[in-house]
DNA sequence: GTTCTAGAAC
DNA sequence: GTTCTAGAAC
C-alpha cells in the first residue's frame, strides 16, 4: 500500500472507537521511535500516571536489574506483560526499521502494534541529551550532539507496510500532548482507529529550520520515505525556530525539561546524601529527601531546590519525582536534575549559587564522587575556606563555607556557597556504619537535610539583610572540631566518600558479605570440590610435570617449585611459583600437609621479590593465590603494584588482584597453620566489582580510566595491605604512611 | 562513528 | 587464561 494513500492529513483528529466483538479486548503495544532526549519515557510516565488501562513501560536502559540490557529482554519482558493482559510502551529508540521489527512481530499475539514517532527538530533532543549525558567525564556536549546526530540520521520513518496498525506522528510539544491525551484516555475496552496521523505534510520530517536553510521547498514523498533520513536529520543547531514555546508547554515534572532560567530565584543544588557509597536504601531515602524538601519548600518564600544526580538512570532521582508529584509539590520550586553537580551553569543551564557537598568527616578533598568533583571544581580556596570553620563534620550535619570570589567555582559557575553535609553511613565496608539500623539511620538522614535546608535559608537571609558576610550563623550548622566517637582515627584510612554511583552499587551490594567480612567467606570443602578443567588450563601442570621441556621459560627450578614469568603479565614484574606436586590443582586443595611446600613457595616467591627490589626499590609485591585460579596447577602469584600492564584488561583481571579474591600467602599459611585449611572467597561477586583503586580505594567507570588514575595516584598503600607483612617492599620505607 | 564490555569458544 | 566479536555505551 503507498503510504499517502494511508496519510491521514488532518493530524488533530483523534479516533476512538467502540467495538462489541473480542477485538475490543485487544491489547496495544506502542511502540516509541525517537533519538535520546526526544521524550520517550516522559511519553510513558505521563500516559502511565492517568491511564485508564493497565501499561507496562518496558524501557531498555534500565531492563536488566536497572542497567542497560538488550533488545531480546525488551521483546521477553513485553511478552510476559502482554500475557498478564496489559499493554506495552517499547521506550527504546527504534529508529530503524529492523531495530523495530521484532516488537512489530508482536502483532503475532492478537495485539494492536502502534508507532508512536517523537520527532522532535533535533536541537531540542540534543539540547536535552547534553544535559543528561554530560556527567559521563568524557562525553561533552559537542560529543552527546554527535551521537544523537548519528542516531538521527539512521532515521527511518515507520511505514503502515512494517506492520503498524497505527502510526503517530509528534512533531511538536504540542502534538505529543495531543497523543499522550489519546493513550490516556483510552479505556479497557477501546481501541485506536488503524492508519497514520499527525503527519504535518509528506514532507515535514524535514525539519522547517533546515528547510529553510537548504532553501528546499519540497521533497517527494513516495513509498522510498527513507530515502531521505540522511538529509532529513541533518542538525543544524543555529537554524532560528521559536524555542521559547516548547519549554514552556512541557510543565511536568520531567528530566531536566522544565528547567527555566529564573536568575532572581536562588537555588539550592544538591545531590542524594548517603546514597552512594554510604548504601542508604534508596526507597528511604527518597521518602525523607521528598518530605523534607516538602518541608522546607513550606517554610521559605522565593527559593528553589534542585536534587542532583551524574545519571539520567539515576533510580534515586526517578523514585523522588515520582513521590513528589505524588505528593503535589511544586515542580516550579523542586527540580530533579540529571547533571554534573559542578557545571550545573556551564554544562546544564542552571544557575545553583549555593550547592551541597557530600562531604566526609573530615571535610577533605578525595574520595571519588560528589566530594572528589566539588573540590577539584573549587579548587584549593574551597579547602582553605572549609578549614578556617570547622575541622570536622558529624552525620546529620551540615555546614556552610561561603566560597572565596577567586574559586574556580565562583567565577565559572556563580557558586557562592557550598555547603557540606555528612549522612549516615549504612555501608559495612566502612568504618562506624550503622549496621543496618534504619531507625538511627533514618533520623540522621533527617537531620542532615534539615541541616542542609537550614543552612541554605539561613545563607539566604543573610545575603538578604545584606548583613557583613562574616556573621553567618555557622556555629549552628558545623561541629566542633571534634570527630566525636563516630569515625574512631584508627579507621581513617579506610573511609572514602561517595564514588561513581549508578549501577556500581547494585554490583556491590551483593557482596557485602563476601567482601567486609567473615560471613561471606568459605573454607573449602573437606571432599575435593569437583571442577572441570579446560584443554587451555593445562599449560602450568604440564609445565610443573615436565619442567625440563619448559626449560626456556623457566627461571628457576628446585625440587619443589619452579618459577617463570607469567605470560600475560598484570604488572611491571608478575612471576608465578608453581608448585610442582601432582594432583595439587589449586588453593581449595591445600590441607595442612602442604604447609611446607606453601612456605616454599612463599620464600622463593620472596627471594624473587627483593631481587627485583635490589634492582628498582621503588617497587612494592605482593603475594598470593587466587580463590578459584583459571590454570590448573597451584600457583603464587609475586607481581608488583603497579598493575601497569597491557595485559591487565578487563574486570575481572583487576579484581583478580585487587579483591579478597586475591588471598596473601602469608595469610594463607596462617590459615591453613591454624584451621588446617585455607578460607576461600567466591569469585562470582568479587571478580564482577566496581573498579577502585588499590590505593586511594577510588572507583572508575572502565578500565582504561582506572588505568590512567593508577598511573598518577600517589596515595600511600592502605594500611589494610601493610597489616601481616603481606607486602614486599625496600628496606628504606618506600612506602610512607599518614 | 569509536570505545568498551562481556559472553562464547578454545 | 586469551581471543574474538556482538552489541551496548558513549
Amino acid at each position: 500500500m503507498e503510504i499517502d494513500s494511508e496519510t491521514n492529513s488532518n493530524e488533530k483528529k483523534i479516533v476512538v472507537e467502540k467495538e462489541e466483538d473480542e477485538k475490543s479486548n485487544k491489547d496495544i503495544v506502542v511502540v516509541l521511535m525517537g533519538a535520546p532526549g526526544s521524550g520517550k519515557s516522559t511519553f510513558c510516565e505521563h500516559v502511565m500516571n492517568a491511564a485508564r488501562r493497565p501499561w507496562v513501560r518496558v524501557c531498555q536502559d534500565t531492563i536488566a536489574n536497572g542497567k542497560a540490557g538488550t533488545k531480546a529482554q525488551c521483546v521477553k519482558s513485553a511478552v510476559e506483560a502482554l500475557k498478564s493482559g496489559k499493554c506495552v510502551f517499547i521506550d527504546r529508540c527504534n529508529l530503524e526499521r529492523e531495530q523495530r521489527s521484532e516488537f512489530v512481530k508482536l502483532e503475532g499475539l492478537k495485539v494492536d502494534v502502534h508507532a508512536v514517532v517523537l520527532d522532535l527538530p533535533a536541537r531540542i533532543c540534543i539540547s536535552r541529551s547534553v544535559k543528561r549525558t554530560g556527567h559521563e567525564g568524557n562525553l561533552q556536549g559537542g560529543k552527546a550532539a554527535a551521537v544523537v546526530n548519528r542516531m538521527l540520521l539512521k532515521k527511518e520513518l515507520p511505514k503502515l507496510s512494517e506492520g503498524f496498525s497505527r502510526i503517530t506522528y509528534c512533531q511538536s510539544e504540542s502534538d505529543v500532548e495531543d497523543a499522550v491525551s489519546v493513550y490516556k484516555a483510552l479505556g479497557p475496552l477501546d481501541i485506536l482507529a488503524p492508519g497514520c496521523y499527525g503527519q504535518k505534510k509528506p514532507d515535514a520530517k524535514i525539519q522547517l529550520g533546515i528547510m529553510r536553510f537548504l532553501k528546499k521547498v519540497e521533497v517527494p514523498e513516495t513509498a522510498g520515505s527513507t530515502k531521505n533520513s540522511a538529509e532529513d536529520a541533518i542538525p543544524k543547531q543555529e537554524t532560528k525556530e521559536p524555542s521559547s514555546k516548547e519549554s514552556e508547554t512541557v510543565t511536568l515534572p520531567v528530566e531536566n525539561e522544565d528547567v527555566e532560567m529564573k536568575k532572581d530565584v536562588p537555588t539550592l543544588a544538591f545531590p542524594s546524601i548517603s546514597t552512594s557509597d554510604f548504601q542508604f536504601n534508596l526507597d528511604k531515602a527518597s521518602d525523607i529527601i521528598v518530605e523534607k524538601v516538602d518541608e522546607f519548600l513550606g517554610k521559605i518564600g522565593n527559593a528553589r531546590l534542585a536534587l542532583v544526580d551524574l545519571s539520567h538512570r539515576s533510580k534515586i532521582l526517578s523514585l523522588v519525582k515520582e513521590k513528589a508529584v505524588k505528593k503535589n509539590i511544586d515542580s516550579a520550586k523542586f527540580l530533579t536534575f540529571v547533571g554534573d553537580i559542578t557545571q550545573l551553569y556551564t554544562e546544564g543551564g542552571l544557575r545553583c549559587t549555593i550547592i551541597a557537598n557530600a562531604a566526609n568527616w573530615r571535610l577533605k578533598p578525595g574520595g571519588g564522587g560528589v566530594n572528589a568533583a566539588i573540590f577539584n571544581a573549587a579548587g584549593p580556596d574551597l579547602e582553605i575556606a572549609t578549614k578556617e570553620i570547622a575541622g570536622s563534620l558529624s552525620p546529620g550535619r551540615a555546614l556552610v563555607v561561603p566560597l572565596p570570589s577567586t574559586s574556580a567555582l565562583y567565577r565559572k559557575e556563580g557558586v557562592t556557597h557550598v555547603i557540606h553535609v555528612l549522612g549516615p553511613n549504612m555501608n559495612p565496608d566502612r568504618p562506624n556504619f550503622l549496621n543496618n539500623d534504619y531507625d538511627k539511620g533514618c533520623k540522621v538522614l533527617r537531620e542532615a537535610y534539615s541541616s542542609l535546608f537550614d543552612g541554605f535559608a539561613s545563607t539566604l537571609s543573610n545575603q538578604a539583610t545584606k548583613s557583613a558576610s562574616g556573621s553567618m550563623d555557622l556555629d549552628k550548622y558545623s561541629l566542633e572540631k571534634h570527630p566525636g566517637d563516630h569515625f574512631p582515627s584508627t579507621n581513617i584510612k579506610n573511609k572514602r566518600e561517595d564514588a561513581y554511583e549508578h549501577e556500581r552499587i547494585k554490583k556491590s551490594r551483593g557482596l557485602k558479605n563476601a567482601t567486609g567480612n567473615e560471613d561471606g567467606m568459605s573454607y573449602a570443602t573437606e571432599k575435593k570440590p569437583e571442577k572441570t578443567w579446560g584443554s587451555w588450563s593445562l599449560a602450568l601442570y604440564n609445565i610443573a610435570m615436565n619442567p625440563e621441556r619448559h626449560k626456556n621459560i623457566l627461571i628457576e627450578i628446585l625440587d619443589d617449585v619452579v618459577v617463570l614469568n607469567d605470560l600475560y603479565p598484570k604488572a611491571e614484574k608478575h612471576l608465578l611459583v608453581l608448585a610442582r606436586k601432582d594432583g595439587l590443582d589449586r588453593l581449595a586443595d591445600v590441607r595442612e600437609e602442604h604447609l611446607p611446600l606453601l612456605k616454599t613457595m612463599h620464600d622463593v616467591g620472596e627471594k624473587w621479590a627483593k631481587k627485583f627490589l635490589s634492582e628498582d626499590p621503588s617497587l612494592i609485591f605482593r603475594l598470593g593465590y587466587h580463590s578459584d585460579p583459571s590454570m590448573r596447577q597451584l600457583h603464587l602469584h609475586v607481581i608488583s603494584q603497579d598493575f601497569n600492564s597491557t595485559h591487565l584488561k578487563n574486570k575481572k583481571h583487576w579484581n583478580s588482584f585487587n579483591s579478597l579474591f586475591f588471598l596473601d600467602s602469608v595469610n594463607v599459611i596462617e590459615e591453613i597453620s591454624k584451621h588446617g585449611r585455607p578460607k576461600l572467597n567466591d569469585g562470582d561477586n568479587l571478580l564482577a566489582m566496581e573498579l577502585r583503586c588499590h590505593r586511594c580505594r577510588s572507583a572508575h567507570p572502565n578500565i582504561p580510566r582506572l588505568k590512567s588514575h593508577i598511573s598518577k595516584c600517589q596515595a600511600p598503600i592502605p594500611a589494610t595491605l601493610l597489616e601481616n607483612d603481606c607486602l614486599v617492599l625496600a628496606e628504606s620505607g618506600a612506602v610512607s604512611q599518614t
